[in-house]
DNA sequence: GGCAAAATGTACGAACTGGTTAGTTTCGTC
DNA sequence: GACGAAACTAACCAGTTCGTACATTTTGCC
């Protein structure tokens, strides 16, 4: 799909393959987060479309076709947005602390990302496989929690010999859950989870329980 | 077609309503966790079934009804085995390490249950809704934390003013997701968390964490 | 203006899917 | 050993769902 060069801001056309292949990537993601892979209907999905059925199929080939971008889709958008944060100036503990802060929230904000992740886990991250746009993306989101890691452990902050990568496990873990699970989880055990005032009890929770994992008892306040 | 013994039991029959019932409900139970509600196919449970597609519908009513019956199956199982755990004679700080260690493995033995979990968290618990069978399991299942919690404050191990809820809240959420997202998790940082030895790492990890949390500075060995 | 390629609209159909109809067999019990 | 209720079978049905065939319009380019 070759765009050629053009002057001014494009006019306002009929035709807008650009545009309807956005729109329809939209809607589809909706769909899709909200239903789930089997659960989205192909005739839902074109009806909420300014455009139809036809386009779908003629830019995304099949259903599936539909899902894996749509998948890319959510991927792209949050890694993009945690792109933004910066902690290169901060020592370690308040960087870390700002992370997860920042995980946290972030998580929260992008619901519809971690359904589709809780999807794609349902199915065994089969569509993941299809697509090498997404482990591109998130090759880079490792760094960020290295260096600030290597950092805390060269001001000896941080206890030594953990493993990064673990860590962000940790950390993906208790925010990742918190969106994903509340709905059960609420409803068993009979509270909301979902209020501000929880959810600052819960972000404070897992902002002290990774900091206490990570850091050198001496680098701790009191308790 | 075989004979049971006359050991007080009921005879061998050709007709075997609860036998019929429990078959479905297993394979349901199978289905479900393999392909989610919407995925899931009747026709498909019926063909694996010893029974046929009648008699789902007129055990459970209808693919729903199987549903919420597959749901409250799972809850039932995993609750069950979760009752054997007792740590009643152990310090505390002992105590609460062998109940996030049981609760790593026996999220890890049970990934259909998880599954379940996943996919009815993906329908917004509305189907847990339905089923007052499954609120009644739970409420006792925080109990056993609270109890170690409660000891280990009393002793001076742990340091007071948190909530047994949002304790196993955390448990629950390293050991869920350690399940949940490992495809998607394996896959985008091209490791492997599923062999034994990585799930022993991230286990030790996760009880680490949670002393680390919970207990007082003094408690806890030096880094 | 003319033309091929890209983009789009309309309508349809084959296969699937949840659910049912109608009828048969089994079984406790009186 | 008759009888009504419970347990069960097989075939069928109607609505849905993904996907496509065919026709048409728009666009870039000479």
């Amino acid at each position: 799909m070759r765009k050629t060069g053009q002057s001014g801001k494009a006019a306002p056309r009929t035709q807008d393959p650009e545009g309807t292949r956005r729109n329809i990537l939209e809607i589809a993601s909706e769909e899709f987060a909200l239903n789930g892979l089997a659960g989205a209907r192909v005739d839902e999905i074109a009806a909420r479309t300014r455009s139809s059925k036809r386009m779908i199929y003629y830019y995304f080939g099949d259903k599936e076709g539909l899902y894996v971008s749509a998948l890319e889709n959510a991927y792209r958008q949050v890694r993009d947005g945690e792109a933004k944060l910066d902690t290169d100036g901060l020592p370690a503990l308040e960087a870390l602390r700002r992370l997860v802060e920042f995980t946290f929230d972030h998580h929260h904000r992008h619901q519809e990302f971690i359904r589709m992740v809780m999807i794609e886990n349902i199915h065994r991250g089969e569509y993941l496989d299809r697509s090498d746009a997404i482990r591109d993306l998130n090759a880079t989101a490792i760094d960020h929690i290295a260096r600030i890691y290597a950092r805390g452990v060269a001001d000896k902050q941080f206890r030594p010999g953990l493993d990064p990568l673990e860590l962000h496990w940790q950390i993906s873990a208790l925010c990742f859950f918190n969106v994903s699970n509340r709905a059960t989880f609420s409803h068993i055990f009979g509270r909301d989870f979902g209020t501000t005032d929880a959810l600052a009890r819960l972000k404070d929770n897992t902002v002290e329980m990774v900091l206490r994992f990570v850091a050198r008892k001496d680098a701790l306040p009191d308790d």
